[in-house]
DNA sequence: GGCTGGCTGAGCACTCTGCTCAACGTGTGG
DNA sequence: CCACACGTTGAGCAGAGTGCTCAGCCAGCC
């Protein structure tokens, strides 16, 4: 993967701030040509500089405002096997394998208390979940942000 | 927050699969008027279903390939204090308050473990932090997405 | 010096946007 | 049943934006 110079950076920045922002737009903010932007946009597409749309989504705004995180521990020998039984499950919006004591690391929201006890007792009926260890996030206390790495890099140039 | 209807669901499903559709296409693509796109669009905005942009840019992009998971133990009357350093650090991404065992689990990117070891240590640096423990990521096996809650919160309408 | 890659501004045909407007359909309350 | 409010629609308009080509320029490389 090519390293970014500093256009690049400067049109995530530009994005950040307004992701809907046109290319003529872009292109005045950043005093570049609409060509350049529009060839460094593709550029950044094609070399896998940005993530589905989905994690723009807000799972709160679809009903479901609690996140939690599961610890899985399985039969490693079924691992794929639960990876897709997993995928089944509308609440289970992300998975990673882990490198700790346990499994699995499983990213979930739900409603409420209610709603994760049953998505947890739903992976626990899973063949070959032998256990979970749930922890209920309690609010992001430093929300996403991405920002101070692309400062960080830009100062690395 | 007000529940969203089919139109809604379909907005989103369709801006997943083309973040820069215009409102034009958006339009012809699910047989609405533009005018309606375009409150639509307006409406979702302002309801808060878009999380912020930097959810999309990719760490891998920036040199940041591995993801790690921190379990953070602190001495909690300082908690505030630790966040506002661990906002110091650029590698970390987000941090959530933990019902579990530890008080913080925090999300960070780096390049190599030995880049994952050194931000460990410029953690356990931080005044009222007791311990950590550290969780490498292996692999992203359900790569994020929310379809699956918007294609079940549609069969619930 | 020649070549390559990247950036630029110009130009063009086409598309898109933001907004207003009048009309229509639906749901609600009296 | 009627009035009202809300949401959606298509039309219209002026202005903005896009995708693409082109020629020129500059920097880097061989």
């Amino acid at each position: 993967m090519r390293s970014y110079d500093a256009v690049d950076l400067s049109l995530l920045t530009a994005l950040a701030e307004d992701p809907r922002a046109t290319i003529a737009a872009l292109a005045e903010r950043l005093r570049l040509s609409r060509n350049t932007v529009h060839a460094r946009l593709t550029r950044l597409e094609e070399s896998g500089a940005f993530l589905a749309f989905d994690r723009r989504i807000n799972p709160a705004a679809l009903g479901h405002p609690l996140t939690a995180f599961l610890e899985v521990t399985v039969r490693q020998r079924e691992l794929p096997a639960i990876v897709d039984r997993l995928a089944e499950i509308p609440e289970v919006v992300q998975a990673y394998g882990h490198s700790g004591a346990a499994d699995l690391r499983v990213h979930v929201v739900c409603r409420d208390t209610d709603h994760l006890f049953r998505i947890d007792a739903a992976i626990l009926a899973i063949d070959g979940v032998e256990r979970t260890e749930t922890s209920l996030s309690m609010g992001e206390l430093i929300p996403y942000r991405i920002q101070p790495l692309i400062e960080a890099a830009r100062r690395n140039l």
